[in-house]
Order: structure tokens, then C-alpha cells, then sequence
RNA sequence: GUGUCCAUAGCUCAGCUGGAUAGAGCAACGGCCUUCUAAGCCGUGGGUCGGGGGUUCGAAUCCCUUUGGGCACACCA
């Protein structure tokens, strides 16, 4: 269905044109000034100067034109020019109604499109940390965003397993455990299938031997001809990795799940290398690659660059492939497999230049149809309270599971202090609450922006955060009940608004179709946040007003009951395009 | 150095296809629970929108310049 906005500008439209202006002037947008109008059109002050005639004379003459419009209560001209508009409660009630009935709220659903979304992955190996979540949390509401508009989304982990950061665990374990069978290259017989290591031992691994590699020099060496070996073949190195990536990958599972993150695809970089040594030839023969200081790259500068954009690394001189031959396979292999019409890279926005390579070498050589979109869509870094990278106190990096439960905790005793409920239903809702409060906060910034993660702040559950919303539908819920407990329906008995609580917040209903279109087109999940906090806030005043279950007037309860509870409606829908819900009680 | 992003209230952030008095939340202060969950509602105070130019009837928003930050700049991912 039509967007309110559209319908209201088609009327201004039509009246400025049966005033012989262009009819174009009559935008309307949502009104700056709620104190004086709910919608407004400037249109005649951007006419005054095509028309060369004051803007107040166009501005009155629309106006007039407009009076009798059954759409509106009231249109007024004022000073400079502005046309100030007030909708009708009717037709304000009959378009939400529409709404309520309409499919999707009524949005208008663009054209179908695959979409696949790339989420960086984690390196395998690596704890699962805080600088992972918003690639996670981010990457999840878009997922869900793009499918309500009704596109296929396919989401891809996108684990990263193939380059030095293995060759590093390998080796250090080789210095550690020579004595595994892996290593013993005289070796024929089975592998075990027991891992020789634990998830915990693993993690510790990384970081000490990427420490070790920065003033090791031998060391650096040994494991650089490690990721050689690996990604030549070697079975002895393959079975590590094998162990490493099925440890890994279970531990990784454990902690998405908490977090209410899923992915179709648990593809990484590795399952690109078939494709690789083609790619790479195709590269070769049609001369887009070269050898240039021993590696194998690509030029990816263009003319009109305003900065230097060095080339494409292919292959390491040492033969082995890296970040951007993985991802250029990976590529190939999305194309084959899934011809997607757009693919999405949700990456921490430091990895621009190295997608911004990626993407040329693609155009260079065609490896996707010129319609098919790539888009990076960077995010920014999560920091402390001191503006810095986030840390924990100690000042390492913070496991995700040591974080959630920390705010879980939180919730927790907050829901203990404030209401008698068990133990148990207290520790349900504090995952569910907790899980809004961390996505919420992330979410509620713009993606691209660093942003302070403030536990504290989070936690606090006053003002504009997840709590606060689900605090709303909460509220909603329990009023439903009670209607229900009294066998009480209420069909679509949508009603005209009886006062100014109850206009505004239907008429924040209607924003609904415009802001998702936003968020949708932008990748902007920020956008709904920004909405269903209007949107709660509307309601809670509304609340505050009106005394819903105390009304005696049955038909205007039904009216009531209707409105709030397709308020609930449009606020489940967003909180669940950003991925969590709401308990019944909290 | 080159490029790029950012700078809005004490703090954290919206607002940016130019429009009427720049908005929230937190923090501070003051009201509102015998009535649907006070994790709420209402109110008060708090801003040279980093500085300086320009375009415009009109600039936080567009352009130029300057200062201060973040980040990236070929064999890491």
C-alpha cells in the first residue's frame, strides 16, 4: 500500500497544480514543528523564486485549495510560506486500519533479489570476542531486515582457516608436541580422532605464537612454510587442521547461539581453494596478473584515484595464497553456486582497502556479471568508556561469554530486586532482556561509527535501550490479558484518535512503511532503533493518559485494546528485524 | 606524508536529498504509584552544532579553508 506521506503529498501535489503550480512542490514531510502541525510542505517558498511571486501568496492560495480536503482537519499557511498541515482522525484511523489488515503492515516489497551476506568470519582458533559481535549482531539484523522485504538472504560465516594465522598454531604446536604423530612425515597410518588439544589450550595457543612470530624470526619463517604446506596439501597438517577447525567450530557454535545469531552457510576460506589454482591461471593468461618483486598481483589503481591503491597481492612469493586470493575464490565459488544479485560484506570498516582491491580485481576480470552489486559495509570499532578499544579490566580482550553472562548477571539482580518472581523465571528473563540490552546498544548506533560499549550504561535500562522497549510490549501484554481474562475481543475496531496522545501515537504507526524502507535500503538497522523508540515513547504517554482497563465504554475500550495491541504488533515485527524478543513479563 | 572518516549539551548519541525556537537518553534538580508493571510519566536548568570564510530568502545539513582526533596505506587477516 501507499505510504502515508506519498498520499498526503499527491493531494498537496494536486492543489498546488490546480493553482498552476508544478504539482512536484508538494512534498510533504513529517512536520519539524509538532507543536504546530503534524505534516508540513515547504513547497512554496522553493516556488517563490520559479514563480517570482511571495511565497505566502502561493502558500495561501494551496491552503485554500486544501480546506475542504476531507483528508485534513486542518491546513493553514504561515508566515514565510509554510503550508501546515493537520490530518483528519478518520482517515488517520482508516489508514492504520488498512495497515493492521494489510500484508507486512504494508510495505511495498521491492523486486526479489539473492543476497549474500558475508560476515568476515572469525578466525577459527581465536576466542570468540568482543570485537566479533558486531559483525555478528549487525550482520544479523540485516539478514533478517532483507528477508522481511521478501528477498533470499544467504548468511555466510565465512570462517577464516587458510592463511598464516594457521600455519602459526601449527607450528607452535609442533614445538610444543613433537612427538604427535602429525609431524612424523615417515607417518602412513591412520589419524587419531580425538583432537591432541582442548578448545581452551587452542585459544591460548594463537596468541603466544603470534607473539612469538613478531621476535622470532626463525619462527615466523617455519610457520610461513607451514601455511605453504598446509594449503599444498600436506596430510599430516591437514589433520591438525582438521582438529583445529572441528573444536573451533563447535566452541563457535555454543557461543552464537546465545547470542541468537545464525548463518546458513558455514563455508570458510578454505572451501575456495579449489577454485584457486583456475582462478589464478585465468588471472595469468589474460594478462591481468604479474610477477612484481616475486609475488603474483593484479594493478588495481585507477586514473582518477585520489590516493595510491597498490596492487592486488594473488599469490605470496613463497607460493601460498592469502586474504584476498581466498576471498577472490570465494567469489568464484558464490557465483557458481548461488548467482547472487548482491552480495554484502559486514567487516570491520579497517578492511576497506583490502575489499576495495578485491572488488576491482572482480570488475577487472569479470569474475561476477557487471549488474552483480558488491558492497563493503564497514563497521566500526567498539571501544571502551576511555574511548579505546574495548578490554576487560585487565586489559585483555574480553570473551563474548564471559561479557553476556556478565550483563545477564546484571539484569538479573536488577529483576530480583524489583519484582517477586522464582529464581528461574528471573534467570529466563535476564537472557532475554540481557540479549536486548547488548544488541540494542550495538544497534542503536550507526553501524559505521566506532561506538562506546558501556556495560554499565547498557545495563542501566533507562532511556533509549532494548529494556525500555521490551518494557513497552511488556506493558502491552499484560493489558491483554487482562481484556482476554474478561473475554473481551476486540476485532479491527480502529476508532478516531478521542485525544492528542492517541493521534500521536497512531500517527507514529504510520511511519512504519518509510522507515523500514529506510533501513532496508541503507543497511541502517540504527533507523528502526531510532523508531520504535518514537514509537514506545508515543505509547507509554499514551499509557500514562489513558486508563484502558478502567474505561466503561465497551466500544471505545475495543478501540483501545485494537490500537495498542497493533502497536505491539509493529514493535514485535522490529524488534525482531533486530533480532531478539520480548518475554511476557519482566 | 597521502588518502579517508569523524567533531552537535558535562557524558553517550540522534538529526545531514537545506526550512520555522537544534532533539533524545544519562547525569543534576523538582513533581506523579489505594487505579492496566514507577525498568514508567510530567517538568526545570544546560548548546558560538570544533574555528573561519562562502553559496542561499534560509546552513548543524552544501562548497572551500583551518585545527584536533580515529583509521588505512603490497607478500597479516
Amino acid at each position: 500500500m501507499k505510504k502515508l506521506l506519498d498520499l498526503i503529498s499527491a493531494e498537496v501535489g494536486a492543489a498546488f497544480e490546480s493553482c498552476g503550480y508544478d504539482a512536484n512542490l508538494g512534498r510533504v514531510t513529517i512536520s519539524n514543528r509538532p507543536d504546530l502541525c503534524e505534516f508540513q510542505c515547504n513547497g512554496a517558498m522553493a516556488g517563490a523564486k520559479l514563480y517570482k511571486k511571495a511565497p505566502f501568496m502561493i502558500a495561501d492560495a494551496v491552503a485554500a485549495a486544501l480546506d475542504s480536503n476531507e483528508m485534513f482537519e486542518e491546513v493553514s499557511s504561515v508566515k514565510p510560506g509554510f503550508i501546515n498541515i493537520r490530518l483528519s482522525g478518520s482517515y488517520l484511523a482508516s489508514y492504520v486500519k488498512q495497515m493492521a489488515e494489510a500484508e507486512k503492515h504494508g510495505v511495498e516489497l521491492p523486486k526479489k533479489e539473492t543476497i549474500m551476506i558475508d560476515y568476515g568470519g572469525p578466525n577459527v582458533a581465536k576466542p570468540l570476542h568482543v570485537g566479533h559481535l558486531r559483525s555478528a549482531i549487525i550482520g544479523e539484523s540485516i539478514k533478517r531486515i532483507l528477508r522481511y522485504a521478501g528477498h533470499e538472504v544467504i548468511g555466510d560465516v565465512h570462517l577464516g582457516d587458510w592463511g598464516l594465522q594457521m600455519g602459526l598454531i601449527i607450528e607452535e604446536l609442533k614445538e610444543r608436541k613433537p612427538q604427535l604423530c602429525y609431524f612424523d612425515e615417515s607417518y602412513e597410518g591412520e589419524y587419531p580422532k580425538e583432537a591432541p588439544f582442548t578448545i581452551s589450550e587452542l585459544e591460548e595457543i594463537y596468541p603466544a605464537a603470534s607473539a612469538k612470530s613478531k621476535v622470532d624470526e626463525a619462527f615466523a619463517a617455519k610457520a610461513h612454510d607451514a601455511t605453504a604446506k598446509l594449503q599444498q596439501g600436506d596430510r599430516g597438517y591437514n589433520a591438525v587442521w582438521n582438529h583445529i577447525l572441528n573444536v573451533s567450530v563447535s566452541d563457535l557454535k555454543k557461543n552464537y547461539e546465545k547470542l541468537d545469531v545464525s548463518f546458513d552457510l558455514w563455508k570458510k576460506e578454505s572451501d575456495a581453494q579449489p577454485y584457486i589454482p583456475d582462478m589464478v591461471e585465468m588471472l595469468k593468461k589474460r594478462g591481468f596478473a604479474y610477477i612484481s618483486n616475486g609475488a603474483l598481483v593484479v594493478d588495481v589503481a585507477k586514473e582518477d584515484d585520489t590516493k595510491e591503491v597498490p596492487p592486488c597481492i594473488i599469490l605470496k612469493s613463497d607460493g601460498a595464497s592469502l586474504y584476498q586470493t581466498t576471498d577472490l575464490a570465494t567469489i568464484v565459488e558464490r557465483q557458481k553456486l548461488f548467482a547472487p544479485d548482491r552480495i554484502l560484506y559486514v567487516v570491520d570498516k579497517r578492511q576497506e582497502m583490502h575489499f576495495t582491491q578485491v572488488f576491482r580485481v572482480v570488475r577487472k576480470a569479470e569474475i561476477v556479471p557487471e549488474e552483480v552489486d558488491l558492497t563493503f559495509l564497514g563497521f566500526g570499532t567498539m571501544n571502551g568508556k576511555d574511548g579505546k578499544p574495548f578490554k576487560t579490566r585487565e586489559g585483555g580482550v574480553m570473551r563474548l561469554e564471559y561479557l553476556i553472562s556478565e550483563i545477564n548477571q546484571a539484569v538479573y539482580d536488577k529483576i530480583m530486586e524489583n519484582r517477586s518472581v522464582t529464581e528461574e523465571e528471573a534467570r529466563e528473563t535476564a537472557k532475554i532482556v540481557g540479549l536486548s540490552a547488548l544488541k540494542y546498544g550495538d544497534l542503536s548506533n550507526q553501524a559505521s561509527k566506532d561506538y562506546v560499549f558501556d556495560i554499565d550504561r547498557f545495563t542501566s535500562f533507562e532511556g533509549n535501550t532494548g529494556p525500555y522497549i521490551l518494557y513497552t510490549i511488556v506493558r502491552i501484554k499484560s493489558i491483554l490479558k487482562k481484556y482476554e481474562e474478561q473475554e473481551k475481543k476486540a476485532a479491527l475496531a480502529f476508532a478516531a484518535p478521542q485525544n492528542a496522545s492517541e493521534k500521536d501515537l497512531m500517527l507514529a504507526l504510520t511511519r512504519f512503511q518509510d522507515v523500514f524502507g529506510q533501513a532496508e535500503a541503507e543497511y541502517a538497522p540504527h533507523k528502526l532503533c531510532a523508531y520504535i523508540y518514537d514509537l514506545s515513547n508515543a505509547f507509554n504517554k499514551f499509557y500514562h493518559e489513558t486508563k484502558i482497563m478502567a474505561e466503561t465504554d465497551l466500544q471505545k475500550q475495543a478501540g483501545y485494546v485494537c490500537l495498542i495491541s497493533y502497536v505491539k504488533d509493529v514493535l514485535e515485527t522490529c524488534i525482531d528485524m533486530l533480532g531478539f524478543y520480548a518475554p511476557d513479563r519482566m
